[in-house]
DNA sequence: CCTCGATTCCGTACGATGTACGAGAATAGG
DNA sequence: CCTATTCTCGTACATCGTACGGAATCGAGG
């Protein structure tokens, strides 16, 4: 665990939780990490879900007591930020850049969106808290803001496209869990398919009918993601003129 | 308060929930009334938040005992799911459309917009919990096929762009709020512009400190937004072939 | 009229959660 | 050793969603 971080470093201002891992050279030394308490996070949340996440059974699975905890997060949101800096982690921040802005902004994102499929919770902790960028997260937006280089854009419009582009990801993923989650309960798709067709059959929703009778080809997440993706990206306008 | 729905309507699934006002002929006569119940929950909202919807402070403002809710509705969050569809109810689901579907789109992504503004706790409860579409809601997406018949998309893409146009705008709303928010607050914005321009100034952040340097003109959120929502309407194939 | 079954109303209570408080334990400097 | 400082964590509290069950209110059948 390199620059860790233990407590003391716990502020509510994000200058006091991300900058100074300030060494305090008195008093009792800390018997666990702010990393270990965050992965033990990320650990229950990949496993049982967000929910599974309290104070409580963090403080189990690390072996502090309870109130432990706060000598290295004030609160709880905190520790939900420090969850996403986590495993932001684990996206690639260096590496070759093809050139191509738009296709190294289209791997981003597919890279983003593996890395919430791997954390189901991460689209909705990224939605739900109002959050400042952690060191990760920063060095990811780092290499955002060069692959955007080449585009023309300005430095107003590539902080907004790498702001749309995380938020399109997360709707989309949240979106995809939701429904993989919906289908894996038997009963519950069921009891939707069986209202969308009643709804349907009462003649004030033609349309409705119209499209549930011919669907069409049925399209994987996978498809739906990059047709969106390409369009947003291949929609970016590199002249300042905009609509 | 027309077809209204007391209470005994209320199941987990969305059969018994939207479908049967069933009038059960025997017992005592309901006090209440979903629709009141679910505008008092609206008005809190409106008014302090999604977190001063309580069952307790919702019972206080329409004169119940908090476990008299519970004829109404089952549980909160389907509460929270009659709350969207209440306000789901703003919007416009009759009169002419243009013709030019892309525009209707657009015209229709706005009046999503506008709602969600009047409504900020609207984009969190639409990505939180996987909901079912209510009546009004089912009556805005049969609008919304509706204008999207010219288009030659099928039916599977029709019901996509339909879940992707507002999933866009909840995303984009959300971030809308989120930041006023920190803006409204003091030092909360104070502390972040310091936090950034102090990662910026640290050197390994070489593309950061450019954008804050050279931010260019400033965005107004109602620009961004029309910006990215012709982008992905723009974009939308009216071939099957798409990427 | 009374009774009976059904339905709503709601006071009480329970378990779970986030966290304030403060006493005790550990460590470094004087 | 003493004292200041820091971390640890048991206890306690407010608040939440809601299970439970009895009282109140209704329509129907006798």
């Amino acid at each position: 665990m390199p620059q860790d971080g233990g407590p003391g470093t716990a502020g509510v201002d994000p200058e006091q939780l991300w900058l100074p891992p300030t060494e305090p050279r008195k008093g009792r030394r800390p018997s666990f990490s702010r990393a270990a308490i965050t992965a033990a996070a990320v650990a229950l949340a990949d496993a049982e879900g967000l929910d599974a996440v309290t104070m409580r059974r963090v403080a189990a699975q690390v072996g502090a007591g309870v109130m432990s905890l706060y000598s290295y997060a004030p609160d709880k949101e905190t520790l939900l930020e420090l969850m996403v800096d986590h495993v932001s982690g684990e996206l690639p921040t260096t590496g070759p850049l093809t050139g191509d802005w738009r296709a190294d902004l289209k791997a981003m994102a597919h890279l983003q969106r593996a890395l919430m499929l791997r954390h189901p919770w991460l689209p909705a902790v990224l939605m739900s808290t109002r959050r400042t960028l952690g060191p990760s997260a920063l060095a990811f937006l780092e290499r955002v803001l060069a692959a955007l280089r080449p585009s023309g854009l300005d430095g107003a419009a590539r902080l907004e496209v790498f702001a749309q582009l995380t938020g399109f990801v997360a709707g989309h993923v949240g979106y995809e869990v939701a429904q993989a989650a919906a289908v894996r309960s038997p009963d519950r798709g069921a009891a939707e398919a069986r209202y969308l067709a009643a709804v349907a059959a009462d003649g004030r929703h033609p349309e409705l009918a119209a499209v549930l009778s011919a669907p069409g080809r049925p399209l994987t997440p996978e498809a739906t993601f990059t047709r969106f993706l390409n369009r947003l990206v291949d929609g970016l306008d590199t002249d300042g003129r905009g609509y």
